[in-house]
DNA sequence: ATTTACGTACAGTTTAAACTGTACGTTCTT
DNA sequence: AAGAACGTACAGTTTAAACTGTACGTAAAT
């Protein structure tokens, strides 16, 4: 908790000023699907410069090692950490993404595509269905079908433009309309 | 669950066909932050046209009326269904948001929005406190300050681009970048 | 003024998620 | 080849979320 030859005072006023940051990625990362404690240890670890081993978080963040296998797959999975390699060192390491932009367009496209793609295909199942009984003599049948196919045409409309959305994303085209303001490095 | 006048048969078939779509639904929609259930209640509302009571959604849920209560409530906050008010009907109705584009834009700049107001309150709150450590005699915690300083100027950067990006969907000006395939009314 | 209908607060229960500690397979070290 | 270090599967526990039924406050109906 407290390093060697360094002023430990400033170095706790430090800390208490990174912990505001933390806590409040803590609390908004719930809107990423993860838990306040995932949140914290990506916060954690974006602070920290070097890569952080699971004992190094566990220690951090007061958790079992067990704990900090799964939370550091779990952000490896959101793409927000990556696993980082050392000559000479036998433990894995994990490094915090430090570009907010590459983590908000992995983590939304992916989500959009997953969506995307587990609804139309439902769609693209139910749709031939629906299309035959729009043709049925019951007149209830019919017109209740015909709503769905149109709600379905809404719906593959909809998906169409997320995919480009998706694309523009991904590409970095989205950027031409929205500008990053400039990087200062 | 079986009307009256009606072909049974083919009703029981397009019920099917919308149970693969509400399915589908139920599933993506933890991207959204609601349980499968919730997403299974949107969906049901989705394709019934008229709005729906407490009680009905009950019976069609299988589930209590309790449950129902809580869900419409889940769903109204996140501004994929809402009230609506008939003359004469004592009971609370509720109905689908049929339009995804204005499914999309609510969530997603909402979520947006709270993150950038907690994250940023916080490095307003935090950002002070690191400057004076970076100006420290302890070069350690000079140097850490510096860093940390830099990454807050990236997260605002961020922050910045992403209210660029809430108010071109709000407004609707993502659309002249992205275009709606155009609806077929 | 009663009664009836409605939505939800509340308490209790069930179900699922988060977390821990031990044990094991794998890989590096010697 | 034996031993040590590492990550994780697994089983068990704790904590939180989902869900139910009863009860109550409010408002409409009689």
């Amino acid at each position: 908790m407290q390093k060697n030859n360094v002023n430990s005072e400033e170095y706790k006023k430090l800390n208490e000023a990174r912990d505001l940051i933390i806590n409040a990625m803590a609390e908004t990362m719930d809107f990423y699907g993860v838990t306040p404690s995932t949140g914290r240890l990506y916060g954690t670890m974006f602070f920290l410069e070097k890569p952080m081993t699971l004992d190094e978080m566990a220690k951090a963040m007061g958790m079992s090692k067990t704990s900090m296998s799964n939370t550091a797959r779990t952000l490896l999975e959101k793409k927000v950490v990556e696993k980082v390699w050392q000559k000479g060192v036998r433990k894995d390491l994990y490094q915090a993404e430090q570009d907010f932009f590459k983590t908000f367009a992995e983590f939304f496209c992916h989500g959009w595509r997953r969506e995307m793609e587990v609804n139309l295909k439902a769609i693209n199942k139910a749709e031939p269905i629906i299309k035959e009984l729009a043709e049925s003599d019951d007149e209830q049948v019919r017109e209740a079908a015909q709503k769905d196919l149109k709600k379905l045409e809404n719906a593959k409309k909809y998906y169409l433009w997320l995919e480009q959305l998706v694309e523009a994303v991904e590409t970095g085209k989205i950027y031409e309309f929205i500008p990053k303001p400039e990087e200062s490095e």
